[in-house]
DNA sequence: ATTAAATTCGACGCAGTGTAGACTTTCCGG
DNA sequence: CCGGAAAGTCTACACTGCGTCGAATTTAAT
């Protein structure tokens, strides 16, 4: 390993660089789309962004680095909208509330994030940022739970471990719809939103 | 594609071809325990089954075609399972047999499993194996569901909707349990049960 | 205008895949 | 028990894609 590796601060100003950075990113959302992580070549990000494989591998120093760039934008993005959204104490608001911006995010971002899960095991980076973000869902929805009376708690039927299941449960449900359509999204929104209702026993 | 490929339907009588067919498979799913699919080359498999790589290309047309064998191989064994494991139309006793067996299936398969969700993507032949297992499991909750009273149907809050959210919920929690030990699989397990029972209206 | 940093390029070496064709072993009917 | 076909095996090769190197060129600041 060189000493290559500027990818990280730049300059505050907006030098060339960062522009290039954006286009490589950009160019490697549009090619996982089309071609998948495996069938996408380090030469076509390159050539997708207006530059040759060496000049690419002054901004990262694999292909693998590339995708968790990716990644960690498009995680950032979920984190602020996730600060973003209004918090409210009452449960169903909550839940409804907190199913709606799901729907809108996998919408979004449904490519990337199905990305990331997949690439999860390979790349420990990106299992790192996905497991993070799934712990501030986790997080989110055994407060949820608590508030709407489930007992606290870590064993396996309290709201922690509870708020675990949840969370793949909607993980995995939206992970299929998202490959689907808008509609199907919204079916698993409703699907999930049920189930989460049930389970912290605000309709029987 | 050459006429290679006679992999399939050989002679009734056991020649040496099947012995190392089953060698090929075994190490390769050794292989996958220790450095994972990507790490693990088409030589590694080849040398732990005591063959060069140009003999193993005389069983299976590529790696895939290796991964995708193996995962057949295992995936035959769980419907085996599940035909063999007794029905009982008591929703309680079905709901924990199935945990009970699910558990299991995890503990002795619990590596091919991943790796088979995990290539359901870049691997169609795999997607369609374990999108069809998954469809077992999801037919098999709905019943439970609807003996259990929930009222029939595919929209969003009837059975079969329900039953796919469950399912999705019990293969990512296992999906991550069984990374870590027997005993968060046991754990899991009580979790996926107790929102399973919630759902199915069984307990409060 | 000069100098250092930033950026780009083309060429190289390496690893891994899949293929080709020759060679050896095993199977079986006469 | 022998001869040819089928089954199995090997070495060598072509190709692709990744990551690296060093030289050339552009850009920015002094």
């Amino acid at each position: 390993m060189p000493s290559h590796h500027p990818a990280r601060s730049r300059r505050a100003t907006e030098r060339k660089g960062d522009l290039r950075e954006r286009a490589i990113l950009d160019t490697c959302e549009a090619l996982l789309t089309q071609k998948g992580y495996d069938a996408m070549t380090v030469g076509d990000i390159a050539q997708g962004a207006g530059i040759t494989r060496g000049a690419l591998y002054f901004y990262f120093g694999s292909k693998q680095e590339v995708v968790t760039a990716l990644v960690a934008r498009t995680v950032e993005h979920l984190w602020e909208r996730s600060r973003a959204t209004a918090q409210t104490d009452e449960p169903r608001q909550a839940i409804a509330a907190a199913m709606q911006r799901t729907v809108e995010l996998w919408d979004e971002h449904g490519l990337v994030m199905r990305t990331a899960i997949d690439l999860s095991l390979t790349v420990p980076e990106i299992g790192e940022l996905w497991s993070h973000t799934a712990d501030l869902f986790i997080t989110a929805i055994t407060v949820v739970l608590e508030r709407a009376g489930v007992e606290a708690g870590t064993e396996p039927e309290q709201a922690s471990a509870m708020a675990r299941a949840l969370c793949w449960m909607i993980e995995r449900t939206f992970y299929h719809a998202s490959q689907e359509s808008h509609e199907e999204l919204q079916k698993a929104s409703s699907t999930c939103e049920h189930i989460w209702l049930i389970s912290a026993g605000l309709i029987t």
